[in-house]
DNA sequence: GCCGCTATGATACATTATAACGCACTCTGC
DNA sequence: GCAGAGTGCGTTATAATGTATCATAGCGGC
């Protein structure tokens, strides 16, 4: 990745709500297949493969990173291949696209109330994806005033996650 | 580009607030000068070309749109001389990147208020700049409760622009 | 002159993403 | 069972975007 210190062993980049990795990461893939079924779309082996390997990392991944990690006896997928997922994916809100980082992100959110807001660590390359109708409220109402037709917003915050900032009680 | 079909001669990407192209490429240009001398930069042939580039244009430019564009006694410059040109303009918010786009923007508005959002149509691709603090508060409180410390936020509001909704008057 | 600095010009390379094509599989209707 | 449609997969090739690196030029200070 750019830059990326990959971090060894941080398991929950900001956990903000005090969420416990394994439990969502569960979680995500139960409602994902839920998900595919009303939505009469497939979680084949391919695009499960992939949104596992996001969920695993609980962080964004490029996607010839998840090409590297792809497990598949031996031989590595073709981009193709994993592009295909993750469009598949994204277009259920199943992963975001983290688009100034051209990484992916697995949503752990209920189908719901997902993805109004991504706060992306500048040192670490942690990503909690946030709601806030606030946000979105505001978008709407901007792009009223501008006549313009609003259909989705995406909004990327950079700073630093609880763990970097450096006023954080942890040194 | 990805998928903007250039249309060709749409002079002024939704108005929204019946700005004149001239007087504003020309201000902004005016303005570009007194940020660098404010700043001690200097604004160079380089990076001078550049940003006419982008105020001509009026619209977003990937970086190699620059390069084609770019008018350098016939040759054309290397991608690296425009990006360094693009990171410049970019430092002192003179342009400015959109990501969702991976294109570059002149900011025409007063170095103050500048670049709260952008409103990136979807079928033209014309972009209009536009602040609202009621956007920024809402980020920066959502950081607040994640315990998030906030540095910037981009904002991108997809969908409409006035001169392409369906639902506009003007057929 | 010589140093340190900044910006440039140039080559090469890295990273990210898509196009295109044919095959395999499944489902449906017959 | 079999033809045809539809979907997803596997593969190759290539496009689009962005950086690293290095040598050089210009400029101001000592």
């Amino acid at each position: 990745m750019r830059n990326e210190p990959e971090k060894k062993s941080a398991p929950a980049p900001f956990p903000a709500a005090g969420h416990d990795h394994r439990v969502c990461a569960d979680e995500a893939l139960a409602r994902a297949d839920e998900t595919c079924a009303r939505h009469g779309a497939q979680l084949t082996d391919n695009r499960r493969a992939v949104l596992r390997l996001l969920l695993q990392s609980h962080r964004p991944l490029g996607a010839y990173e998840l090409v590297k990690r792809f497990d598949w006896g031996g031989r590595r997928p073709a981009p193709a291949q994993i592009y295909r997922a993750l469009r598949f994916l994204e277009s259920l809100g199943l992963a975001h696209r983290i688009v100034s980082r051209n990484a992916y992100l697995a949503c752990y959110a209920a189908p719901g109330d997902c993805a109004q807001a991504f706060l992306v660590c500048e040192r670490c390359g942690a990503v909690a994806e946030c709601g806030g109708r606030a946000l979105e409220k505001a978008a709407r109402s901007l792009a009223r005033a501008a006549r313009f037709e609003f259909r989705a917003s995406a909004v990327e915050i950079s700073g630093r996650c609880p763990d970097c900032a450096p006023a954080a009680c942890t040194p």
